[in-house]
DNA sequence: AGCAGTATCTGCATACGCGCAGATATTTGG
DNA sequence: CCAAATATCTGCGCGTATGCAGATACTGCT
Protein backbone atom coordinates (compact mmCIF):
# COMPACT_ATOMS: atom_id res chain seq x y z
CA UNK A 1 0.00 0.00 0.00
CA UNK A 2 1.69 3.15 -1.02
CA UNK A 3 1.34 6.66 0.37
CA UNK A 4 -1.30 8.78 -1.30
CA UNK A 5 -2.98 11.88 -0.52
CA UNK A 6 -4.37 11.20 2.97
CA UNK A 7 -8.39 11.62 1.37
CA UNK A 8 -7.63 8.14 -0.57
CA UNK A 9 -5.54 7.06 2.61
CA UNK A 10 -8.29 7.61 4.63
CA UNK A 11 -10.75 6.03 1.75
CA UNK A 12 -9.15 2.59 2.55
CA UNK A 13 -8.17 2.60 6.26
CA UNK A 14 -11.83 2.78 6.41
CA UNK A 15 -12.19 0.36 4.07
CA UNK A 16 -10.34 -2.12 5.29
CA UNK A 17 -11.55 -1.12 8.85
CA UNK A 18 -14.98 -2.21 7.83
CA UNK A 19 -13.99 -5.22 6.31
CA UNK A 20 -11.75 -6.39 8.96
CA UNK A 21 -14.90 -5.93 11.23
CA UNK A 22 -17.26 -7.46 8.95
CA UNK A 23 -15.14 -10.63 8.40
CA UNK A 24 -14.73 -10.91 12.15
CA UNK A 25 -18.47 -10.92 12.52
CA UNK A 26 -18.29 -13.49 10.23
CA UNK A 27 -16.41 -15.82 11.56
CA UNK A 28 -17.90 -15.33 15.12
CA UNK A 29 -21.33 -16.03 13.45
CA UNK A 30 -19.95 -19.12 11.91
CA UNK A 31 -17.78 -19.93 15.46
CA UNK A 32 -20.87 -20.24 17.25
CA UNK A 33 -22.83 -22.67 14.61
CA UNK A 34 -25.49 -19.99 13.19
CA UNK A 35 -25.47 -19.50 9.46
CA UNK A 36 -25.90 -15.46 8.36
CA UNK A 37 -29.48 -15.57 8.03
CA UNK A 38 -30.39 -16.83 11.74
CA UNK A 39 -27.38 -14.53 12.83
CA UNK A 40 -29.03 -11.15 11.81
CA UNK A 41 -31.83 -12.96 13.23
CA UNK A 42 -30.71 -12.95 16.03
CA UNK A 43 -28.74 -9.73 15.73
CA UNK A 44 -32.60 -8.12 15.51
CA UNK A 45 -34.09 -10.18 18.39
CA UNK A 46 -31.65 -9.14 20.66
CA UNK A 47 -32.16 -5.96 19.59
CA UNK A 48 -35.69 -5.46 19.63
CA UNK A 49 -35.62 -7.67 22.69
CA UNK A 50 -38.59 -9.59 21.38
CA UNK A 51 -40.49 -10.11 18.02
CA UNK A 52 -43.28 -11.84 16.59
CA UNK A 53 -42.84 -14.26 14.28
CA UNK A 54 -44.57 -11.91 11.13
CA UNK A 55 -41.95 -9.13 12.10
CA UNK A 56 -39.61 -11.32 11.86
CA UNK A 57 -40.37 -12.44 8.88
CA UNK A 58 -40.61 -8.50 7.86
CA UNK A 59 -37.48 -7.68 8.89
CA UNK A 60 -35.37 -10.42 7.90
CA UNK A 61 -37.28 -10.17 4.45
CA UNK A 62 -37.78 -14.14 4.04
CA UNK A 63 -41.34 -15.47 4.06
CA UNK A 64 -43.33 -16.47 6.73
CA UNK A 65 -42.99 -20.27 6.15
CA UNK A 66 -39.29 -19.80 5.91
CA UNK A 67 -39.28 -18.06 8.94
CA UNK A 68 -40.70 -20.39 11.19
CA UNK A 69 -38.11 -22.86 10.28
CA UNK A 70 -35.50 -20.22 10.99
CA UNK A 71 -36.80 -20.21 14.66
CA UNK A 72 -37.03 -23.72 14.73
CA UNK A 73 -33.37 -23.62 13.83
CA UNK A 74 -32.37 -20.88 16.41
CA UNK A 75 -34.67 -23.00 18.86
CA UNK A 76 -32.63 -26.04 18.61
CA UNK A 77 -29.99 -24.40 18.86
CA UNK A 78 -30.63 -22.85 21.82
CA UNK A 79 -30.46 -19.05 20.88
CA UNK A 80 -34.00 -18.08 21.37
CA UNK A 81 -37.05 -19.29 22.12
CA UNK A 82 -41.02 -19.39 21.49
CA UNK A 83 -42.79 -17.58 23.88
CA UNK A 84 -46.84 -17.26 23.49
CA UNK A 85 -48.57 -13.60 23.44
CA UNK A 86 -51.16 -13.97 26.10
CA UNK A 87 -53.81 -11.40 24.46
CA UNK A 88 -53.68 -13.24 20.97
CA UNK A 89 -52.75 -16.95 21.14
CA UNK A 90 -52.03 -16.78 17.39
CA UNK A 91 -49.15 -15.13 17.95
CA UNK A 92 -45.77 -16.85 18.62
CA UNK A 93 -42.90 -14.36 20.50
CA UNK A 94 -39.65 -14.96 19.90
CA UNK A 95 -37.06 -13.86 22.25
CA UNK A 96 -33.38 -14.51 22.78
CA UNK A 97 -31.85 -17.01 25.96
CA UNK A 98 -30.18 -15.27 27.88
CA UNK A 99 -27.63 -17.40 28.20
CA UNK A 100 -26.92 -17.85 24.62
CA UNK A 101 -26.35 -14.65 24.58
CA UNK A 102 -23.86 -14.73 26.83
CA UNK A 103 -21.93 -17.59 24.67
CA UNK A 104 -22.47 -14.98 21.44
CA UNK A 105 -20.03 -12.79 23.55
CA UNK A 106 -17.91 -16.04 24.23
CA UNK A 107 -17.47 -15.86 20.83
CA UNK A 108 -16.91 -11.84 20.58
CA UNK A 109 -14.07 -11.89 23.10
CA UNK A 110 -11.41 -12.40 21.21
CA UNK A 111 -12.44 -9.42 19.31
CA UNK A 112 -13.15 -7.41 22.56
CA UNK A 113 -9.94 -8.27 24.02
CA UNK A 114 -8.30 -7.59 21.03
CA UNK A 115 -10.00 -3.96 20.93
CA UNK A 116 -9.87 -3.41 24.37
CA UNK A 117 -5.27 -3.48 23.84
CA UNK A 118 -5.82 -0.98 21.08
CA UNK A 119 -8.21 1.01 23.29
CA UNK A 120 -5.42 0.84 26.04
CA UNK A 121 -3.05 2.81 24.35
CA UNK A 122 -5.09 6.17 24.23
CA UNK A 123 -5.69 8.61 27.14
CA UNK A 124 -9.11 8.59 29.16
CA UNK A 125 -10.25 11.37 27.16
CA UNK A 126 -9.35 9.76 23.65
CA UNK A 127 -10.91 6.62 24.75
CA UNK A 128 -14.04 8.85 25.88
CA UNK A 129 -14.29 10.60 22.22
CA UNK A 130 -13.55 7.00 20.81
CA UNK A 131 -17.26 5.71 22.72
CA UNK A 132 -18.72 8.36 21.91
CA UNK A 133 -18.22 7.59 18.33
CA UNK A 134 -19.34 4.60 18.83
CA UNK A 135 -22.49 5.14 20.49
CA UNK A 136 -23.34 7.67 17.33
CA UNK A 137 -22.10 5.41 14.45
CA UNK A 138 -24.07 2.71 15.67
CA UNK A 139 -27.34 4.32 14.89
CA UNK A 140 -25.63 5.48 11.50
CA UNK A 141 -24.76 2.24 10.67
CA UNK A 142 -28.32 0.82 11.33
CA UNK A 143 -29.68 3.31 9.36
CA UNK A 144 -27.44 2.70 6.08
CA UNK A 145 -28.08 -0.99 6.70
CA UNK A 146 -31.77 -0.22 5.91
CA UNK A 147 -31.04 2.21 3.51
CA UNK A 148 -29.49 -0.63 1.65
CA UNK A 149 -31.59 -3.35 2.07
CA UNK A 150 -34.58 -1.08 0.83
CA UNK A 151 -32.78 -0.53 -2.25
CA UNK A 152 -31.31 -3.67 -2.95
CA UNK A 153 -33.63 -5.93 -5.10
CA UNK A 154 -33.92 -8.99 -3.79
CA UNK A 155 -32.22 -11.10 -6.19
CA UNK A 156 -31.51 -14.19 -4.43
CA UNK A 157 -32.01 -16.57 -7.26
CA UNK A 158 -30.13 -16.09 -10.57
CA UNK A 159 -31.65 -18.58 -12.68
CA UNK A 160 -33.66 -15.49 -14.47
CA UNK A 161 -30.25 -14.07 -16.81
CA UNK B 1 -11.28 -1.92 36.96
CA UNK B 2 -11.38 1.67 37.40
CA UNK B 3 -15.12 2.53 37.43
CA UNK B 4 -17.02 -0.76 36.91
CA UNK B 5 -20.42 1.05 35.98
CA UNK B 6 -19.30 2.98 33.11
CA UNK B 7 -17.01 -0.41 31.81
CA UNK B 8 -20.59 -2.10 31.51
CA UNK B 9 -21.79 1.05 30.13
CA UNK B 10 -19.16 0.82 27.52
CA UNK B 11 -19.72 -3.13 27.28
CA UNK B 12 -23.13 -2.54 26.31
CA UNK B 13 -22.45 0.19 23.43
CA UNK B 14 -19.64 -1.42 22.25
CA UNK B 15 -21.67 -4.56 21.27
CA UNK B 16 -24.15 -2.90 19.48
CA UNK B 17 -21.71 -1.04 17.58
CA UNK B 18 -20.03 -4.37 16.72
CA UNK B 19 -23.81 -5.74 15.37
CA UNK B 20 -24.62 -2.28 13.75
CA UNK B 21 -21.41 -2.50 11.76
CA UNK B 22 -21.91 -6.45 11.36
CA UNK B 23 -25.47 -6.45 9.55
CA UNK B 24 -24.30 -3.83 7.79
CA UNK B 25 -21.91 -5.82 6.02
CA UNK B 26 -24.47 -8.51 5.94
CA UNK B 27 -27.25 -6.19 4.10
CA UNK B 28 -24.12 -5.39 1.59
CA UNK B 29 -23.03 -8.73 0.67
CA UNK B 30 -26.70 -9.59 0.16
CA UNK B 31 -27.29 -6.20 -1.78
CA UNK B 32 -23.89 -6.89 -3.88
CA UNK B 33 -25.52 -10.76 -4.85
CA UNK B 34 -22.81 -12.40 -2.90
CA UNK B 35 -23.45 -15.63 0.11
CA UNK B 36 -21.31 -14.95 3.00
CA UNK B 37 -18.28 -16.91 1.96
CA UNK B 38 -18.14 -15.40 -1.59
CA UNK B 39 -17.76 -12.27 0.48
CA UNK B 40 -15.93 -13.31 2.78
CA UNK B 41 -13.37 -15.04 -0.04
CA UNK B 42 -13.65 -11.74 -2.07
CA UNK B 43 -12.26 -9.79 1.24
CA UNK B 44 -9.64 -11.67 1.93
CA UNK B 45 -8.45 -11.58 -2.45
CA UNK B 46 -8.96 -8.06 -2.05
CA UNK B 47 -6.82 -7.51 0.87
CA UNK B 48 -3.85 -9.85 -0.60
CA UNK B 49 -4.24 -8.82 -4.14
CA UNK B 50 -4.01 -11.77 -5.14
CA UNK B 51 -4.17 -15.22 -4.03
CA UNK B 52 -4.18 -19.12 -5.92
CA UNK B 53 -7.08 -21.42 -5.47
CA UNK B 54 -5.15 -23.23 -3.03
CA UNK B 55 -3.90 -20.78 -0.64
CA UNK B 56 -7.66 -19.43 -0.67
CA UNK B 57 -8.68 -23.06 -0.12
CA UNK B 58 -6.44 -22.60 3.00
CA UNK B 59 -8.03 -18.93 3.72
CA UNK B 60 -11.74 -20.28 3.62
CA UNK B 61 -11.64 -23.51 5.22
CA UNK B 62 -13.10 -25.45 1.96
CA UNK B 63 -11.80 -28.19 0.22
CA UNK B 64 -10.13 -27.40 -3.11
CA UNK B 65 -12.78 -28.46 -4.88
CA UNK B 66 -15.60 -26.36 -3.46
CA UNK B 67 -12.94 -23.61 -3.61
CA UNK B 68 -13.28 -24.07 -7.51
CA UNK B 69 -16.33 -23.83 -7.41
CA UNK B 70 -16.60 -20.67 -5.44
CA UNK B 71 -14.02 -18.89 -8.00
CA UNK B 72 -16.15 -20.39 -10.80
CA UNK B 73 -19.09 -17.67 -9.01
CA UNK B 74 -16.66 -15.10 -8.16
CA UNK B 75 -15.51 -15.17 -11.85
CA UNK B 76 -19.38 -15.61 -13.12
CA UNK B 77 -20.80 -12.89 -11.00
CA UNK B 78 -17.82 -10.66 -12.62
CA UNK B 79 -15.95 -10.03 -8.95
CA UNK B 80 -12.98 -11.64 -9.63
CA UNK B 81 -11.26 -13.49 -12.66
CA UNK B 82 -8.48 -16.29 -13.17
CA UNK B 83 -4.76 -15.26 -13.91
CA UNK B 84 -2.08 -17.84 -14.72
CA UNK B 85 0.77 -18.07 -12.70
CA UNK B 86 4.16 -17.47 -15.19
CA UNK B 87 6.36 -19.80 -13.26
CA UNK B 88 4.37 -22.75 -12.18
CA UNK B 89 1.67 -23.71 -15.08
CA UNK B 90 -0.27 -25.42 -12.45
CA UNK B 91 -1.95 -22.73 -10.18
CA UNK B 92 -4.17 -20.04 -10.83
CA UNK B 93 -4.18 -16.95 -9.06
CA UNK B 94 -7.56 -15.13 -8.37
CA UNK B 95 -7.51 -11.57 -8.20
CA UNK B 96 -10.42 -8.93 -7.99
CA UNK B 97 -11.66 -6.82 -10.62
CA UNK B 98 -11.24 -3.35 -10.03
CA UNK B 99 -14.72 -2.76 -11.25
CA UNK B 100 -16.40 -4.95 -9.72
CA UNK B 101 -14.76 -3.46 -5.99
CA UNK B 102 -15.85 -0.34 -7.53
CA UNK B 103 -19.53 -2.76 -7.40
CA UNK B 104 -18.90 -3.00 -3.67
CA UNK B 105 -17.59 0.66 -3.22
CA UNK B 106 -21.19 1.21 -4.12
CA UNK B 107 -22.96 -1.10 -1.68
CA UNK B 108 -20.79 0.70 0.95
CA UNK B 109 -21.33 3.36 0.46
CA UNK B 110 -24.65 4.25 2.54
CA UNK B 111 -22.74 3.26 5.39
CA UNK B 112 -19.69 6.19 4.34
CA UNK B 113 -22.10 8.69 3.95
CA UNK B 114 -23.95 8.44 7.49
CA UNK B 115 -20.62 7.78 8.91
CA UNK B 116 -19.00 10.72 7.55
CA UNK B 117 -21.92 12.25 8.72
CA UNK B 118 -20.97 11.52 11.88
CA UNK B 119 -17.34 12.15 11.90
CA UNK B 120 -18.54 15.91 10.31
CA UNK B 121 -19.28 16.78 13.63
CA UNK B 122 -15.38 16.48 15.13
CA UNK B 123 -12.79 18.53 15.05
CA UNK B 124 -10.29 17.62 12.45
CA UNK B 125 -7.89 16.37 15.05
CA UNK B 126 -10.60 14.37 16.93
CA UNK B 127 -11.28 12.84 13.39
CA UNK B 128 -7.60 11.98 13.41
CA UNK B 129 -7.83 10.55 15.96
CA UNK B 130 -10.84 8.04 14.72
CA UNK B 131 -8.43 7.37 12.16
CA UNK B 132 -5.52 6.05 13.93
CA UNK B 133 -8.16 4.02 15.89
CA UNK B 134 -9.60 2.75 12.28
CA UNK B 135 -6.32 1.74 11.33
CA UNK B 136 -5.14 0.35 14.46
CA UNK B 137 -8.26 -1.16 15.39
CA UNK B 138 -8.61 -3.05 11.88
CA UNK B 139 -5.52 -5.55 12.45
CA UNK B 140 -7.03 -6.07 16.10
CA UNK B 141 -9.58 -7.24 14.29
CA UNK B 142 -8.17 -9.21 11.62
CA UNK B 143 -6.07 -11.42 14.93
CA UNK B 144 -9.34 -11.68 16.51
CA UNK B 145 -10.77 -13.09 13.60
CA UNK B 146 -8.03 -15.60 13.26
CA UNK B 147 -8.32 -16.45 16.65
CA UNK B 148 -12.01 -17.36 16.09
CA UNK B 149 -11.39 -19.23 13.59
CA UNK B 150 -9.01 -21.15 14.72
CA UNK B 151 -10.32 -22.27 18.15
CA UNK B 152 -14.07 -22.58 16.14
CA UNK B 153 -14.16 -26.75 15.65
CA UNK B 154 -14.51 -26.18 12.15
CA UNK B 155 -16.78 -28.90 9.98
CA UNK B 156 -14.86 -31.99 8.99
CA UNK B 157 -12.62 -29.95 5.95
CA UNK B 158 -8.78 -30.96 5.36
CA UNK B 159 -8.19 -34.60 4.83
CA UNK B 160 -4.24 -33.52 4.22
CA UNK B 161 -2.70 -34.63 7.53
C1' DA C 1 12.74 -39.83 -20.07
C1' DG C 2 10.14 -41.55 -16.35
C1' DC C 3 8.09 -41.21 -11.88
C1' DA C 4 6.45 -39.10 -7.90
C1' DG C 5 4.47 -35.05 -6.00
C1' DT C 6 1.57 -30.97 -6.41
C1' DA C 7 -2.32 -27.77 -8.00
C1' DT C 8 -6.54 -27.46 -9.87
C1' DC C 9 -10.74 -29.20 -12.00
C1' DT C 10 -14.84 -32.36 -12.63
C1' DG C 11 -18.70 -35.96 -11.66
C1' DC C 12 -21.49 -37.56 -8.07
C1' DA C 13 -24.11 -37.50 -3.87
C1' DT C 14 -25.84 -35.07 0.00
C1' DA C 15 -27.68 -31.46 2.85
C1' DC C 16 -30.00 -27.40 3.49
C1' DG C 17 -32.26 -23.00 3.03
C1' DC C 18 -36.00 -21.00 0.86
C1' DG C 19 -40.38 -19.96 -1.73
C1' DC C 20 -44.89 -21.55 -2.62
C1' DA C 21 -49.30 -22.99 -1.46
C1' DG C 22 -52.38 -25.32 1.42
C1' DA C 23 -53.46 -26.62 6.44
C1' DT C 24 -54.42 -25.39 11.20
C1' DA C 25 -55.56 -22.44 14.99
C1' DT C 26 -57.34 -18.19 16.69
C1' DT C 27 -59.55 -13.68 16.59
C1' DT C 28 -62.95 -10.50 14.87
C1' DG C 29 -67.24 -9.03 12.94
C1' DG C 30 -72.05 -9.59 11.69
C1' DC D 1 -72.78 -19.08 16.04
C1' DC D 2 -70.96 -18.87 11.46
C1' DA D 3 -67.82 -16.67 8.13
C1' DA D 4 -63.94 -13.90 6.97
C1' DA D 5 -59.49 -12.35 8.31
C1' DT D 6 -55.14 -13.10 10.50
C1' DA D 7 -50.84 -15.62 12.34
C1' DT D 8 -48.23 -19.42 12.19
C1' DC D 9 -47.04 -24.08 10.68
C1' DT D 10 -46.30 -28.01 7.32
C1' DG D 11 -45.56 -30.68 2.84
C1' DC D 12 -43.21 -30.33 -1.26
C1' DG D 13 -39.90 -29.10 -4.82
C1' DC D 14 -36.04 -26.34 -6.54
C1' DG D 15 -31.57 -24.36 -6.62
C1' DT D 16 -27.25 -24.28 -4.73
C1' DA D 17 -23.15 -25.01 -1.81
C1' DT D 18 -20.13 -28.41 -0.16
C1' DG D 19 -17.40 -32.75 0.61
C1' DC D 20 -15.35 -36.62 -1.53
C1' DA D 21 -12.79 -39.02 -4.76
C1' DG D 22 -10.98 -39.56 -9.15
C1' DA D 23 -9.17 -37.13 -13.34
C1' DT D 24 -6.10 -33.92 -15.53
C1' DA D 25 -2.17 -30.96 -16.10
C1' DC D 26 2.15 -29.49 -14.76
C1' DT D 27 6.74 -29.41 -12.09
C1' DG D 28 10.86 -31.28 -10.04
C1' DC D 29 13.95 -34.93 -9.17
C1' DT D 30 16.72 -38.94 -10.31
Amino acid sequence: MPNPRSGDEEHVVFRQYLDAVGLQGLAGAEAAGLHTSEWYALSLIAQEGRLTSGELATRTGLTTGATTRLIDRLERAGYARRAPDPTDRRRVHVEPVPDALARVEEVVAPARRHVAEVLARYTPEQRALLFDYFARAAPAFRAATEEIRAAAPRRRTRKTD
